[in-house]
DNA sequence: AGAGAATACCTTGATCTACTAGGTATAGAG
DNA sequence: CTCTATACCTAGTAGATCAAGGTATTCTCT
């Protein structure tokens, strides 16, 4: 019942967080919302999918977590470390490569 | 020791597989050739990918199967049917929105 | 005051699928 | 006669994404 191997999105869900953390920390909830906006609608991940990501990645030294409360409420903000940033170098070097292998392959003339 | 899950992959043997076989009928052994050829050897696939994929793309239908024996040597021909061609268009679908989503976090600045 | 939505965190279990590492057999080259 | 290329195949594993659920607090509307 639950489509747990949609296409093309082995890997997304990191590169796009160390992508928008590259940029300024943020906490779980608000990288849900973020994600939407960035990838205008195109990519939508629940939390289901941010918060072990974000563990994994934490966990791996890729990511330090900063705990604040703001109006009562407790956020776990996140930020990239050196790690971090090399992880999101080497990924998204594997994605242009990957990407342009693909684009490539697609644009070879015959029936499209 | 099996790295199994290499980011930006699910899907992608599929697409390939399809959008080759939508310009003719080529056989397994070819097509391992073929994808190394048409995605300027960004994307490498071994025959242990490919065969799995073959036989389940023809157990779904969307694959037509003619045995040819050419010198001597037994090849299976695939063919894309009505079903497989709507297949490659949904999966080229998935592929552009994802792609472009990708591109539009990716392009965002702030530290990349 | 009460109900419901939004905020904010989390875990579990299932499913899928790409990959490595093997294996068989024949034909051609040296 | 050996080695490489051709041509097919399967088994087992790993690991990551996803849906569905769960907790607790705050805000909004009536």
């Amino acid at each position: 019942m639950a489509q747990t191997n949609p296409p093309f999105m082995s890997g997304v869900p990191e590169l796009l967080l160390l992508r928008l953390l590259a940029q300024r920390e943020r906490y779980g909830y608000e990288l849900v919302r973020s994600i939407k906006l960035v990838t205008g609608e195109a990519i939508s991940l629940g939390e289901g999918v941010i918060y072990p990501v974000l563990h994994g990645l934490e966990r791996n030294g890729a990511l330090r977590a900063k705990r604040k409360t703001v109006d009562g409420r407790t956020r776990i903000y996140y930020s990239l470390t050196a790690k971090g940033r090399k992880r999101l170098e080497r990924l998204q070097g594997e994605w242009h490569r990957i990407q342009s292998g693909i684009v490539a392959a697609l644009e070879v003339p015959g029936n499209g």
